[in-house]
DNA sequence: ACTTCACGGGAAAACGTTCTCCGGAAACTT
DNA sequence: AAGTTTCCGGAGAACGTTTTCCCGTGAAGT
């Protein structure tokens, strides 16, 4: 019942405590003879190490904090997901913070974090520029590394797909299947994820032809705007709807059938990320697929390497290439139109 | 930058360091003067308490475990988000465990929390039979509360919505609006929401008439086998599919949308849980909401006042009522199908 | 036969709290 | 005026580790 410890198991196996410290951790060699002595008694008492006291001793928790703007959005959950895989296979654990979209959630969310001695951080910024003095003051006391989204330059690692590339993807597969009116859905605001994925676009969106028309729609990440946006948008009939996520891309869907509008056959509609809710949608959508696996181990690896507060000049800047999912909703081929989903 | 600790306080007030943790734990009155000094240097030094050491000294993390099964299952993050506020608002913080539906993973996740000392858990069982050792080991260790799913009896303390409530909801709903040859398509195995979902319906089908087929199939709560369901299940015509989640609702909509079946002109389709993807689903999806937010707020509740392995005969059952949210998948109005849809 | 090590082991000091004592002074009792 | 309580404050012991010293012992080097 009562906590096994140390001393017990010192006791039991008849050596002090600094010997079966030194078996247990492994930090210092031990004679056979006693290592297996300790090993038994620790052994048959049950002995688990507290972690707590280790964690005042050596200061170090073992325990990392991910802060995210919003859980319920459901690119997270996957991230999540790898996330926890890969610190828990490294013995830390994850302390999970949602700050629902407010900087200032966010703020106190990373204090409590600290307070609690996490040994590195994880965060989504909620805004690019709200959230940037809580973020920088934390990467100033533990390894932070930001994922997915920026939080203005030089502030802390970062690790995130590489949008420019996901939207060149896009708009390469639909200039290849002949789209020439394209027009972007994308997010205002100073968000990273909002402001790359929308200059790519502009960038990018002459491989339609000389005479693509640069139009862009602005709004948030929100299935929502998506609907909106197609009731701003439709009357000059565009032939591609350029998402900026999927929930935008799965709102715009949805408007565009209650509108009548044949997808893909009139229109294509892509989106990007890739969550779940893409291959369920009606015609299945394409999107971009982020690698979030890889996303989940490049932070994680960045975060065991990196000390506190390194020097600015020596941040990184992670940045992972995507992959494009052609389903149906930007078919070639209208006659395929409804049937070549792809299950998520 | 080194950490301000009591004693760097203590010296700066002028007073000892049991006073300085007097006054600002308020454990115990203090002279009025010295209170201010202290405060006063707290505050200047920026003092943070070490919760590690607290935690040491005190034998309490104010940190609660959450193990979930799949956190990539689209009905927990919003308990998620519910829960991390819920407790955050007290001050504790949220340790999370994914165990991908193993229930090997989870005795080991169940495992490491409880070494870091957490002063709860609340668990969502992968299965209802193996997870029932490493459950009722933790929870005589710690306050525990089982959520969403059950255990096996008198395990532990659990919170979840009235499943057979809610099956009662929907066909009651099926009855009024005319349908009579429903079928069931749940979920196999010991889980105990399949059970109480699937027992419910058995209870209740007769609600549609006499003549109601008690026709049922099992699969798994997954979108595959939505789909793999009706192919099973549409050459006998049902006009109602009562699905045991909104995932396999999903995929028998997305599969009858194949088969070019008029829902709800022809069938009627319903969901349990309503997940964000019910309200986007085309048509959009009837089903059954379960009372996140109280689900959440009850759990926590619990796990403050419970002491850790209370006597067996005084573990709380709470059912909280669901609530039915009609949409066009089960329309009384086959015209009003596809535009009946309550956004998400 | 003396140093000089390498090695295995213990005692005890941290880590930053909380909390139990204990003492002195002031405020009440008789 | 002596006893009794109350109040405020400090010294110091815990909490369970890790880690720094230090002390033997025996082996190797002179």
């Amino acid at each position: 019942m009562a906590e096994v410890t140390l001393k017990d198991v010192a006791r039991a196996s008849g050596c002090s405590v600094a010997t079966v410290s030194r078996v247990l951790a492994g930090t210092r060699p031990v004679g056979a003879e006693t290592a297996r002595a300790v090993r038994d008694a620790a052994e048959r008492l049950g002995y688990r190490p507290n972690h707590v006291a280790r964690a005042l001793r050596s200061r170090s928790t073992g325990t990392v904090g991910l802060v995210l703007p919003q859980i319920t959005n459901p690119f997270f959950p996957a991230l999540v997901r790898e996330l926890e895989h890969a610190l828990h296979a490294e013995g830390r654990a994850l302390l999970l913070a949602d700050c629902d979209d407010d900087p200032e959630t966010e703020a106190a969310r990373i204090g409590a974090l600290l307070d609690r001695q996490v040994d590195a951080l994880l965060v989504v910024p909620a805004d690019e520029r709200r959230s940037r003095p809580a973020v920088a003051a934390a990467a100033a006391r533990v390894p932070l590394v930001l994922l997915d989204r920026g939080c203005g330059a030089g502030v802390a690692d970062s690790v995130a797909v590489d949008n420019a590339a996901g939207m060149t993807l896009v708009l390469d597969h639909l200039a290849a299947t002949g789209r020439r009116r394209p027009c972007f859905v994308g997010a205002a605001g100073t968000a990273s994820t909002a402001v790359e994925r929308h200059a790519a676009y502009e960038a990018g969106v002459h491989a339609l032809g000389p005479d693509a028309a640069r139009r862009a729609e602005l709004g948030d990440f929100s299935v929502e705007w998506g609907r909106a946006a197609v009731d701003r948008v439709w009357p000059s009939r565009p032939d591609a709807l350029v998402c900026a996520n999927d929930l935008i891309a799965a709102g715009a869907l949805q408007q565009l059938r209650r509108l009548g509008a044949d997808v893909p056959g009139e229109v294509a509609v892509t989106g990007f990320d890739d969550i779940p809710l893409a291959g369920l949608a009606d015609p299945a959508l394409t999107t971009v697929r982020q690698p979030v696996a890889e996303l989940a181990a490049e932070a994680a690896g960045l975060l065991v390497r990196r000390p506190a507060g390194a020097a600015p000049a020596a941040r990184r800047a992670v940045r992972l290439a995507p992959r494009l999912v052609v389903r149906g909703s930007s078919a070639p081929d209208p006659a395929a139109a409804g049937r070549a989903g792809v299950p998520a």
